[in-house]
DNA sequence: ATAAATTAGAGTAAAATAGTCTTAATTAGA
DNA sequence: TCTAATTAAGACTATTTTACTCTAATTTAT
């Protein structure tokens, strides 16, 4: 699968956040979700260390967005919430064990970068306003 | 990610088995890629199940393509490889832990679909002679 | 002060990936 | 017809990734 539990967690997350006035507390994000509550955090931190999540500390604190729904690309949302951007194939994990020895050149490299070129583009190109039309 | 080795196996062994006349045995396609044996002969099997190569025993025996590489498409190869179409984000796989209830019905479920579909049509609209051009 | 919240990081359980190994079946050719 | 070369099938194992949990520390509105 391209796109993991935390990628999915935060989108739904983050369409919660942006529909509400005060700041969203993880505990009650994952009640509405039925996300599990440390899990859900740990992914809401790092949309915040990427700042795509403005988060407020202490009571009556919470999560909040930073910018408008149409400028937050999901890019940039699954790669906060990855870790890293999706990667249709990563020679890299692989380098000790690529078959061709040289990442990069082999006969299927130029699929492989294609694919991920148009993966890439596609998230780019989508605002989280965009997905919830 | 993606695709996983399979599919990498796959591609790279068909490359070479449509530019031979002989049918090619799975010990020396590892040898001239170095991949596991065992591993590669069972994705040669399963692309031979699925009617993409033909497998002969035997002395001299080996994989052979059964179709012009012009028609055959990455999404069959990819298919037969991985055991089944890859997928952007399978909710069907956490029809269990799905946080809306429903599959199919949460806000980011139309977003998942359109994603899944573009990635369905890259591969279905590719040859495989088109990824060696 | 206190209670409500995030933060940080270590640790764990389950699942998927990436293989191995062994035995059986088939077949070209000597 | 024997033999060596080859695929077929399936159980098994090792490694890595995913999907979490738990605890202690920090911050802040009231
Ligand atoms: S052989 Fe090609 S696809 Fe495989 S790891 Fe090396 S560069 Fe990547
Ligand atoms: S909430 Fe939406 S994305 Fe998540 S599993 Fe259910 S249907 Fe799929």
């Amino acid at each position: 699968m391209l796109l993991t539990r935390a990628s999915e967690y935060a989108l739904l997350a983050l369409d919660i956040i942006r529909n509400s006035e005060k700041p969203k507390g993880a505990e009650q994000l994952s009640i509405e979700l039925s996300i599990p509550k440390s899990f859900l955090a740990k992914i809401l931190q790092g949309l915040a260390k990427e700042g795509i999540l403005e988060s407020k500390k202490g009571a009556h604190g919470g999560f909040v967005l930073v910018k408008k729904s149409s400028e937050i690309s999901i890019a940039s949302i699954v790669i906060a919430a990855e870790g890293k951007t999706p990667a249709v194939f990563d020679c890299s994990q692989y380098s000790d064990t690529c078959p061709n020895g040289v990442i990069g050149s082999c006969t299927i490299s130029p699929f492989l970068v294609t694919f991920q070129n148009k993966v890439d583009t596609f998230l780019q190109k989508l605002t989280l306003e965009d997905i919830f039309k």
